[in-house]
DNA sequence: GACGTGGCCGTTTTT
DNA sequence: CGGCCACGTC
């Protein structure tokens, strides 16, 4: 992930003769200095592209080899499965296999290793579930119904942001503060929620995202033996992206250190995008106070970018107010300028960057691209373009693997059959595949259940033997029975095995295989997907077990999917792209509403305009600008369609202002290249500049440097008429045309495709590209199915 | 109890 | 425009 450092780096940087330790000797001062500086608490404040990956693995490396601290001795927490993956395979390559042995990962899936040790002190089974946003939601609107609180004035969404932010803040249901806090109606009625929300959960003996954090914090409150144990084992411990860290974690970490205090967080606070879901920028900046004696350091020296790229970033952020204040230096030279498009529609933007990506792909692989947006459905169209350029590409974000209905049928499942009480995988269980249980039974079930205050399979069973569930009696039993016989049954099974005789059992493959729609095929192959994942689990992970593996799939990023391996366009939202790098980046739909984006604007009733909001939109495009190496494009639309259908005109975000003009060159929508050689340094005003025929545009009015091309704006855009520009400067001439004949991978429309169950069948459409093209094939005595490329040979 | 259709609502970012 | 939910029919 981070870059290798710059070439005769190591010569140059501070004074690493011949004769230092492998492990120093790539380093700079400063990153030495946050290496060898093992006792007591550190801060770095490391800067985009400074290296900081490479200090956490080295001094973990240290610490191993060369201090001889054994590897279960250390912790390391990152932001993702791919980051601590990445870092893992680092240290091993210093330290060899024994880096296995690291406590390493997300904040999470450390919570849960930790909650798994300490479940009996929150109340908790060991085989205790993990609630996705989906199940807590759920859980909260049953909670609602049951309180009389009305979805039509209270969101249930609300409620679900009030109990985050509590467990962010590592309050209980009970906590005293809360109920000081509850004031207003509406905290009081989200603090009685929060009460029967986790009463609920307890029942299902499941936890939340936000209990990860919190329960293992309380638990270790609790019991000082306990923390001090435990705190005595981690002899060191190390944070990554401390500045998206929340105060739940923090306080964790300061029971994890109590013993030693060696505790080591990097950071970056111009870099500090999620305190939308409770990250404390205080924790970074106030860590000097609270870790009395604390180190700081300063990695400022950037590897990765251009000193373009660097300066008009750092250009950007220096508007903030709230900061600490780097200086980030480079000697890589100014590089490739940033290239700013204005098209004339969304669409076009799109089909822009597909035709810069086009053109280049010879010179830098596909993987060496990526394009950043705010929001997940900017990627549409950008996915719309690349599919008609013929370009691969992953998305990241978007609908996820995890979230298709049948995987989540498949999942509940073996949620249940793990933990008896997981009311939500009962609830989903019990209806698919479809077994007469409908919403009457389940309703009594759930009355059952709050009456006797069990969970829902508890309850259910109970009902069957008090002769209260009518005639659905016999069918809950059956299900109860063959839950019971499967349960007992996949016990000493890995994960696949297990996965393979629930999918039989529960009936699920069965009625997907006599399921008409021609979906069904696609989801058939869904599932086997799945028990490939399964497979994959139980082969590599220690545990190969169920719900070991229902673990990882809880704590998935869409990230983690990213592979180095993969030549594709990475198309990702601006906050996913944080820890990223890539040769080339495209910043788009930099426009007001966007980035920033309109919540953060106010002017609505809901909220007044925050600037400190604005101020974290403006690291925001920050991140995304420093994620690339080689050259940045930005772009933005002078109109774009809304999700309604409509087309509306956009401005410019007012953060291109800071971008300094003399390292832009303006690509307009006419074609031509301008330099920017006098930028004007607020919109709405000519460029200051000898240049005589500046027509006076509201916006990117830089007339004409010497030398350029296209000289002058065209048409529609010089008239400073946003609607005039509809429907020109479609660049047809370089879109090619949209052909279906003949897909990738050798499949043609009219031939033939082979597949593993269905035999060989006539291809009757082709749509999208790659291997997550859908086909629409004719199989003889099968039917028409659509079936997604990859599971198809062509023949 | 299962399945189909029409209306409505919505888009910030995610472990 | 598209996904989700509520309501209606079989």
């Amino acid at each position: 992930m981070e870059p290798q450092q710059g070439n005769g780096y190591g010569s140059e940087a501070g004074g690493d003769q011949g004769g230092e330790h492998p492990l120093l000797a790539m380093l700079n001062a400063e990153q030495k200095q946050a290496v060898l500086h093992t006792e007591g608490p550190v801060l770095v404040l490391a800067g985009a592209g400074s290296g900081k990956t490479r200090v956490i693995t080295h001094r973990i490396a240290w610490l191993i080899s060369e201090l001889g601290v054994f590897p279960w001795q250390i912790l390391a927490m990152t932001f993702t499965n791919k980051a601590a993956g990445e870092m893992r395979e680092r240290v091993a390559h210093a330290v060899g296999d024994s880096a296995s042995q690291l406590w390493l990962g997300t904040f999470h899936s450390v919570g849960v290793r930790l909650l798994r040790q300490l479940a009996g002190y929150v109340g908790l089974q060991p085989t205790f579930s993990i609630y996705d946003t989906d199940d807590q939601q759920r859980v909260i609107v049953r909670v609602m119904k049951a309180l009389g609180v009305s979805e039509a004035t209270h969101k249930p969404k609300m409620f679900a942001s009030y109990i985050d932010r509590a467990k962010n803040r590592c309050m209980g249901p009970h906590d005293p503060r809360l109920k000081e806090l509850a004031v207003s109606a509406f905290d009081k009625k989200a603090l009685s929620v929060y009460q029967a929300y986790e009463k609920e959960m307890r029942l299902a003996n499941a936890v939340d995202f936000g209990d990860l954090i919190m329960l293992p914090a309380q638990a270790l409150a609790s019991d000082p033996n306990v923390c001090h144990n435990l705190a005595q084992r981690f002899r060191y411990v190390l944070v990554d992206e401390f500045q998206d860290t929340n105060f739940a974690q923090f306080e964790l970490l300061k029971y994890l250190t109590s013993v030693h205090g060696n505790l080591c967080v990097v950071g970056d606070d111009d870099q500090s995008i999620y305190s939308w879901r409770g990250a404390e920028v205080g924790n970074i900046l106030g860590f000097p106070k609270m870790f009395d004696g604390a180190e700081v350091i300063k990695l400022e020296r950037n590897y990765r970018s251009t000193e373009t790229i660097l300066r008009a970033s750092t250009a950007v952020v220096s508007r903030n107010t709230t900061r600490h204040g780097k200086v980030l230096w480079t000697d890589r030279g100014l590089g490739d300028p940033i290239t700013l498009h204005v098209a004339a529609s969304d669409r076009d933007e799109a089909d822009w960057v597909a035709r810069q990506i086009d053109r280049r792909q010879h010179e830098t692989s596909l993987g060496e691209f990526a394009v950043f947006y705010r929001t997940n459905a900017c990627s549409r169209v950008l996915e719309d373009s690349l599919r008609r350029f013929r370009l691969p590409y992953v998305l990241i974000g978007g609908m996820k693997f995890y979230e298709r209905a049948e995987v989540k049928d498949a999942l509940a499942w073996c949620r249940l059959l793990v933990n008896q009480d997981d009311s939500a995988a009962w609830m989903r269980a019990v209806g698919s595949p479809r077994r007469g249980i409908g919403d009457t039974t389940i309703e009594a079930v759930q009355k059952h259940a709050s009456q006797i205050e069990r969970s829902l399979p508890a309850a259910a069973q109970d009902l069957v033997r008090l002769g209260g569930a009518g005639r659905a009696a016999e069918k809950l039993k059956t299900f109860h029975d063959l839950v019971e016989r499967l349960r007992e049954e996949i016990e000493p099974m890995r994960a696949d095995q297990a996965g393979a005789r629930i999918l039989e059992a529960s009936g699920l493959k069965k009625a997907l295989q006599e399921d008409k729609d021609p979906d069904a095929a696609d989801r058939l192959e869904n599932l086997q997907q799945l028990l490939a994942a399964m497979g994959e689990h139980a082969d590599s992970a220690d545990d190969p077990g169920l719900r070991s593996f229902l673990e990882t799939v809880a704590l998935v990023s869409d990230v983690d999917k990213l592979s180095d391996a993969q030549a594709r366009v990475s198309l990702m939202t601006m906050h996913s792209a944080k820890g990223l790098e890539f040769d080339v980046a495209f910043v788009v739909g930099l426009e007001e509403g966007l980035l920033p984006h309109a919540n953060v604007l106010g002017g609505t009733a809901e909220r007044e305009a925050d600037p400190r909001d604005l101020e974290e939109e403006r690291r925001l495009f920050y991140v995304a600008m420093t994620r690339a190496r080689k050259k940045l494009h930005l772009s933005h639309a002078r109109l774009r369609r809304r999700f309604d259908g409509r087309e509306m005109p956009s401005e410019p975000s007012r953060f291109l202002q800071a971008v300094p003009r003399d390292l832009v060159q303006i690509d307009d929508a006419g074609h031509g290249f301008r330099s920017a050689s006098s930028w004007g340094s607020s919109w709405g005003q000519p460029a200051r500049s000898s240049s005589s025929a500046a027509p006076a545009r509201p916006t990117w009015g830089a007339p004409a440097g010497p030398g350029n091309r296209a000289a002058q704006a065209t048409g529609a855009w010089s008239t400073g008429n946003p609607l005039a520009g509809r429907g020109t400067a479609h660049h047809d001439d370089d879109v090619p045309a949209i052909d279906r004949s003949e897909g990738e991978a050798g499949f043609q429309v009219g031939g033939k495709a082979l597949h593993v169950r269905f035999g060989t069948g006539k291809i009757l459409d082709i749509a999208g590209y790659g291997g997550e093209a859908q086909l629409t094939v004719q199989f003889p005595g099968v039917g028409i199915k659509k079936i997604v490329a990859r599971f198809l040979k062509p023949a």
